[in-house]
DNA sequence: CGGATTTGACCAGCGC
DNA sequence: GCGCTGGTCAAATCCG
């Protein structure tokens, strides 16, 4: 199989690379451009060993589909969470809290970062991730352990984005939303009912949410259960594009995975839909016994804060987080510290409804040198944050 | 043997 | 209307 597709990227890769620019690239540099958005805002945290930086900007911001519900994330939430400890100062959980605050907003179905202006260009939600090189991914992959000691590789990088027609249109959103649910939850019919369906999907797509993630895994684990359900070649890419659907009955979150063609070595996974189901109901076998942060907060499901859910091996293994950039109706953060780790905190009012208050503990916490899982900072690569930070020091020179 | 993957065919949307 | 492309289906195949 593996050879199969090499052959095929070969051979496509003898055709004369177009020069139209795909979706992940184009992301990577609005993820950069927006990073110097005079809206912006940062948040960093530092620990002795890595540096945890975070930039946001936005406007109109929907993080309906990201937030609104305990499970919202397209992966299980505690995959960003810091698996060595119980940090409060993660990077998820200054998610939580946004949750938590988002929840609490006149509109928690869609809770909107007005404060962050910025351009909408698509409909696209991006976030930046970065992964360990090749060879802390092959080590660690292989072992179970919950690992995340591993040097993060400094040629890791991830950049993502999401659509957000359905968000962006609230009307049609709910009935969208339904449509689609309810087809796929009925899966399979005649071939008018499906034509019939697909003529609503389209009008009605759920937001998508888009991963750029370095790294020579294609398929990468989430933790999630995913079928392969169908393979295609990508227009201007050598590098076929891969569909997946959750295999978890009733949900039908879908992801896409194709590998860059301008950089082969960045994968970007695309998400779709919300999992109505918390965490993967067949584990594979993971050894993780963790605290679920989701459920922690208000998770309307049954359980409790000592669910015990699968350490995804990826995120396990491969540090795979979500650093992250939305652009257009997106958030972008960016790693973001000073050199001597003191932590960076443009203050809340910079970047409402995150809960920056959490941020500075994060930065003089003694167990920041411990506490390196479930970070941003093993994933963007060096060059990725020094462009980032330098574009937004230029920005705020301007200023 | 059951589940996952592969892969060709089919369909819808879109631009010309 | 036609061709191209993205997305999905489903039978065949693979694999543990």
């Amino acid at each position: 199989m593996e050879k199969k597709i090499e052959h095929q990227q070969k051979e496509q890769l003898n055709s004369t690379k177009n020069t139209e620019t795909k979706i992940d690239h184009q992301e990577i540099q609005i993820s950069q451009a927006s990073s110097s958005s005079s809206h912006m805002a940062n948040l960093a945290t530092s620990s002795d060993h890595h540096l945890h930086q975070l930039e946001l900007a936005g406007n109109n911001i929907n993080f309906s589909s990201i937030f609104d519900s305990p499970i919202s994330l397209p992966f299980p939430y505690s995959y960003f969470e810091d698996h060595s400890s119980n940090n409060p100062n993660s990077f998820l959980d200054l998610l939580r809290q946004d949750q938590h605050q988002f929840a609490s907003s006149s509109n928690p179905s869609s809770f909107s970062f007005d404060a962050f202006p910025v351009q909408n260009n698509n409909d696209t939600n991006l976030f930046f991730t970065d992964l360990p090189l090749p060879q802390a991914i092959t080590t660690k992959a292989e072992s179970s352990e919950v690992v995340n000691t591993a040097p993060t590789s400094p040629n890791s990088t991830s950049v993502s984005s999401s659509s957000n027609e359905a968000a962006n249109d609230n009307t049609n959103k709910e009935v969208a939303v339904k449509d689609q649910e309810g087809d796929q939850q009925e899966h399979k019919g005649t071939k008018p009912q499906l034509k019939a369906k697909k003529k609503n999907q389209k009008k009605a797509r759920e937001a998508r949410f888009a991963f750029l993630t370095k790294s020579d895994i294609d398929n990468l684990d989430d933790g999630y259960r995913w079928r392969k359900y169908g393979q295609k070649a990508v227009k201007n890419s050598p590098y076929p594009r891969s569909y997946y659907r959750c295999t978890t009955v009733g949900c039908g979150v879908k992801k896409r995975v194709e590998r860059s063609s301008d950089d082969p070595s960045i994968v970007m996974t695309t998400y779709e839909g919300q999992h109505s189901h918390p965490f993967p109901m067949t584990p594979r076998g993971h050894l993780g016994m963790l605290t679920s942060p989701i459920l922690d907060h208000g998770a309307t499901t049954a359980s409790s804060s000592s669910f015990s859910i699968p350490q995804p091996r990826y995120l396990l293994t491969q540090h795979h987080q979500p650093y992250n950039s939305m652009y257009n109706n997106s958030l972008s953060m960016i790693n973001r510290s000073s050199p001597d780790g003191t932590f960076i905190n443009p203050g809340p009012s910079s970047f409402p409804g995150f809960g920056y208050d959490h941020i500075p503990q994060a930065s003089t916490s003694t167990t920041s040198a411990i506490r390196d899982h479930g970070l941003l900072q093993d994933i963007l690569p060096s060059q990725i944050r020094e462009d980032t930070v330098n574009a937004q020091i230029v920005e705020e020179d301007k200023k």
